[in-house]
RNA sequence: GCGAGAGUGGCGGAAUUGGUAGACGCGCCAGAUUUAGGAUCUGGUGUCCGAAAGGACGUGGGGGUUCGAGUCCCCCCUUUCGCACCA
């Protein structure tokens, strides 16, 4: 080795650029040139490090920074850490330290680790969700949430000072409300509220959890532990308010369609009717949500979920114990249990009869389970006929079917029909097809009363407290009467309290009430006195989104104490799209994503931000996955202890087939997936760094393939792309005087035609962020200059200035080497000419009936004519053509020439 | 079950609108250089037939459109991801 000292030369720069603040953006930019905001999902600083998989993203993304202030841009490409939270908080537990420390020592590793790669962020903006100035802006954040509410009306969120002065306005009583009064009917608007609601209670890890954090099987997504459903009082978003806003404003961005899709389904938004019952022999009714109401008079019987409050009120004595046996049942029943049988129905009936309003029978009123409380209204009419689950239902038990949509003739029998057809049975729909004969009813439920068209979501309000220590604390005080109050904004950040002891209180009692960690702060935290009367502030955090719910726009003015970000700053850098590019892996596809761009919404309502939507274009960059290893017992081995059977080192043969692999003499498994320490099958770019230099890493990690897919780590294959650049290195550099092997006169022709065409499908590449095509182009080019002794001026420099973005270190140092002065950093990116790179020769191939025959070399400029006619001359095309009469003759410019012969 | 994506040499992958399939890299083979190893350089490398020229086959499988299909259309298989009794 030794003759590219690359470790050397990544200090030099990576100190240099520092030194200089070389990627420093400047606070007041100069607005007169274009913006370009670059982010990235910024990571939890987790106690492990980063594996070789983290950074794919952070390094295509400053490939792109790094390109796009080549071009002129103010590029924006700010770094910071997301680390509140239960991980951060779980490894302080875990190690015995407070969480501050942990996080700090972690953070601090991983800037280690990202500026080894030589990642052009500005440091200078760098945030942590855990800062104090920071956390204070959150919880301004949530002030602007609590302060606001949702009008229908103007469908934009407003102030709740202006939702008072309409009620007072509208109702004469209003004024003569006590305050409690009040704020219970302000709290009904508020997009912040409190609510008793049933949580996802999870005992052992002390906190509830939102929906999204519990897996299907009923259990804590994080360390599995078992979670119960339970009445808690907790805060609430009002995300539902936006639930139009967040599917229609896709059509905004430019996103991978699978996120958008996956968002939209998330939300879950379906156009039906909600259809009112009466239960005979009783004044209330029985409301439920159809997607179909054109079936109706094919509702046979109704069913409830066991959690409808109807259930007890409606069932008749002779049914009680049935009942109440069903329900201790399905409480009892696990979300798997009930996911495995999905198919075998499960009810009891209630003794109780609904009226149909279409044709005025009776009929039977059931509870069930596969009904859910939390979708429509928990209740349902059901449809055997046309409906897959009530079909299953009625024959389970017995229950009348009455087909309202004929089916095809070839349609089974003995199966419920689901598609279109027209309406038999019912009556005036009688004729219509499906979608005529839903508008029909729709009419005719609102002409009569027994219902109107609705629609329904799938997205329910975001629960929003958490039973931790490490979080933000809610800017809240509690008053003796259970009176609200916000924290003043001048009193911003409620700071977290040092405490000894900020364990979650676990157990394994699921009936234990919860004891947050902030309720054994000491008093002088959590009382506040004012005006003599002692408030407790609230106990809960924020959960974990909430911090990474803005820090995009934090970024922009991350030093700001006046204001969560400037106005005239935020016009500039978040401008038109938002985020230029935001670029992070699938797994946010849903949440963070959501939470953020409602958030957005609200802070676009009242005025603090400038456009509908926070990131303009997302981009998911693929997983690296790696080959894994286990032993006889299922566990996982690590890669470096394999061996396949001549003895040879997994690392290098485990892709080849026909391989028996063995760790320590025992044989094991091959499998293949994310690479992660589940696996052991991590590998840290700490140690690639040292054996090939951080130019190599990225390099590499570009080289892979596609930005956007998966692909399989291979460290052996790493020795291509080194090559690559030592190469570059011996070509440029004088190995004995370390003196550049430059040039200083005109190029030839065809090297400068060479470095043209690379500079035109580099250009492209780059802007279609295909590196792996641009890293290719460039070694292409390399091996023309192999033969050279020394290159020209005109060649060296822009060939360094497109390896810049993608091996920076190497090219700084070339570029200085080449005699300039300053960083190539905001050089002016080559430009092609086309002029130049035009061959004055063209191959073109020719074909006989569509098979290749050959291929003539012709003159740039030479017509039709001349092409075809060269072409009929070639001796292998003739063969082929004797035995036939010329039919047909294409020709493709610049291309190919087909002959077709018969 | 529903929805989305992906299937190309031994491996990673390339082929922007239908126009030479396999660029580039790894691995492998041969040669040069070197005391040796390593490194470097040169050439070869889809499969099959052939000494070669050349030919046949070939992008998961089957059909189709076209002068021409990895690319467009229909059916099927495999696989990854997301959702999952959502009325």
């Amino acid at each position: 080795m030794a003759d590219y000292p690359y470790q050397e030369i990544e200090q030099k720069w990576q100190r240099r650029w520092e030194r200089h603040k070389t990627f420093t953006t400047p606070t007041r930019p100069d607005t007169s040139r274009p913006k370009y905001y670059v982010l990235d999902m910024f990571p939890y600083p987790s106690g492990v490090g980063l594996h070789v998989g983290h950074p794919l993203g952070y390094i295509a993304t400053d490939i792109v920074a790094r390109y796009k202030r080549m071009t002129g841009h103010n590029v924006l490409h700010p770094m910071g850490f997301d680390a509140f939270g239960l991980p951060a908080e779980q490894f302080a537990v875990e190690h015995g330290v407070h969480p501050r420390e942990t996080t700090e020592k972690n953070i601090a590793n991983m800037v280690r680790q990202l500026k080894a790669l030589g990642l052009s962020y500005d440091w200078d903006r760098a945030i942590a969700t855990t800062d104090e100035d920071y956390y204070r802006w959150t919880q301004w954040i949530f002030l602007q949430l609590y302060n606001s509410w949702y009008d229908v009306e103007a469908d934009r969120a407003r102030p709740i000072s202006e939702l008072e002065v309409r009620l007072a306005a509208e109702d004469p009583s209003w004024t003569a409300r006590t305050e409690a009064e009040k704020e219970a009917i302000l709290g009904e608007y508020r997009l912040a509220y409190l609510a008793e609601v049933p949580v996802n209670w999870c005992p052992q890890l002390g906190t509830v959890l939102a929906n999204e954090e519990v897996t299907n099987d009923g259990r804590s997504e994080r360390g599995n532990h078992p979670v119960f459903k339970r009445p808690l009082k907790q805060w609430m978003l009002r995300i539902t308010a936006y639930c139009d806003r967040l599917v229609e404003d896709l059509d905004l961005v430019d996103w991978p369609e699978p996120v958008k899709i996956m968002q939209r389904n998330w939300v879950g938004r379906s156009e039906g009717a909600r259809v009112d019952f009466r239960i005979d022999g009783r004044d209330d009714q029985l409301s439920v949500f159809t997607t179909r109401p054109d079936t109706l008079f094919g509702a046979t019987y109704m069913v409830l979920a066991p959690e409808h409050p109807l259930v007890d009120a409606i069932t008749t004595d002779a049914h009680r114990d049935a009942v109440a046996a069903y329900l201790r049942d399905a409480s009892e029943r696990s979300d798997v249990d009930r996911m495995a049988d999905a198919k075998s129905k499960t009810g009891v009936f209630t003794g109780a009869w609904a009226i149909n309003p279409a044709g005025g029978k009776r009929i039977p009123i059931w509870v069930a389970d596969y009904v859910l409380m939390g979708y429509g209204t928990g209740a349902i009419m059901a449809v055997p006929a046309q409906d897959e689950r009530d079909w299953a239902f009625a024959k389970t038990f017995d229950l009348p079917i009455v087909r309202t949509v004929s089916p095809p003739v070839d349609h089974d029998q003995d199966a419920p029909y689901t598609g279109d057809g027209p309406a038999i049975n019912s009556s005036f729909l009688n004729g219509l097809h499906v979608v005529d004969a839903k508008a029909r009813m729709i009419d005719w439920l609102e002409e009569t009363g027994n219902g109107e068209g609705t629609v329904t979501y799938k997205l329910r309000d975001w629960l929003f407290s958490r039973q931790r220590y490490w979080g933000e604390p809610f800017p809240i005080l509690h008053g003796p009467n259970g009176e609200i109050q916000a924290v003043d904004e001048e009193d911003l950040p409620v700071k977290l309290p040092p405490m000894e002891n900020f364990r979650p209180e676990a157990t394994d009692d699921p009936d234990a009430a919860p004891r947050t960690p902030l309720s054994r702060a000491p008093a002088s935290w959590r009382e506040v006195e004012l005006d003599g009367v002692t408030w407790e502030r609230e106990l809960n955090t924020m959960p974990q989104w909430a911090g990474s719910c803005w820090y995009y726009l934090r970024f922009v003015d991350s030093r700001n104490d006046n204001a969560f970000v400037s106005p005239d700053l935020e016009r500039y850098w978040m401008g038109e799209n938002g985020v230029d590019l935001y670029v992070g892996g699938v797994e946010h596809a849903v949440l963070h994503l959501l939470y953020a761009r409602f958030w957005h919404k609200v802070l676009f309502d009242l005025g603090h931000v400038s456009t509908p939507e926070p990131f303009g274009r997302l981009f998911n960059q693929g997983y690296i996955q790696a080959w894994a290893y286990r032993d006889a017992r299922g566990v996982a081995v690590s890669v470096e202890d394999v061996v396949d059977q001549d003895g040879r080192p997994a690392v290098e043969v485990q892709d080849q087939p026909g391989r028996q692999f063995f760790a320590h003499g025992e044989p094991v498994t091959q499998e293949y997936g994310k690479m992660g320490k589940s696996l052991k099958n991590a590998v840290s770019p700490d140690d690639i760094c040292e054996r090939y230099g951080a130019d190599t890493l990225r390099l590499y990690e570009m080289y892979m393939g596609p930005l956007e897919a998966s692909k399989p780590w291979n460290t052996r294959d790493i020795v291509g792309v080194n090559r690559f650049l030592r190469r570059v290195w011996r070509n440029l550099v004088d190995a004995d005087s370390g003196e550049p092997l430059v040039a200083e006169q005109e190029a030839p022709r065809e090297l400068l035609r060479a470095l043209h065409k690379t500079i035109e499908r580099v250009t492209v590449d780059m802007n279609r962020m295909s590196f792996n095509t641009a890293i290719a182009a460039l070694i292409e080019f390399t091996s023309e200059l192999v033969p050279l002794d020394r290159i020209p001026r005109t060649v060296a420099e822009p060939f360094v200035l497109l390896l810049s973005p993608l091996a920076p270190h190497m090219a700084e140092e070339l570029w200085e080497r080449l005699g300039h002065a300053s960083s190539l950093a905001c050089e002016p990116w080559p430009e092609a000419d086309p002029a130049l790179f035009e061959d004055d020769q063209l191959e073109v191939v020719v074909q006989v009936n569509g098979k290749v025959r050959g291929s003539i070399r012709v003159a740039a400029d030479a017509g039709k004519d001349t092409i075809l006619s060269a072409a009929k001359a070639d001796e292998n095309v003739q063969r082929h053509m004797e035995n036939g009469t010329l039919r047909r003759e294409i020709y493709v410019p610049g291309r190919l020439v087909n002959l077709v012969v018969s």
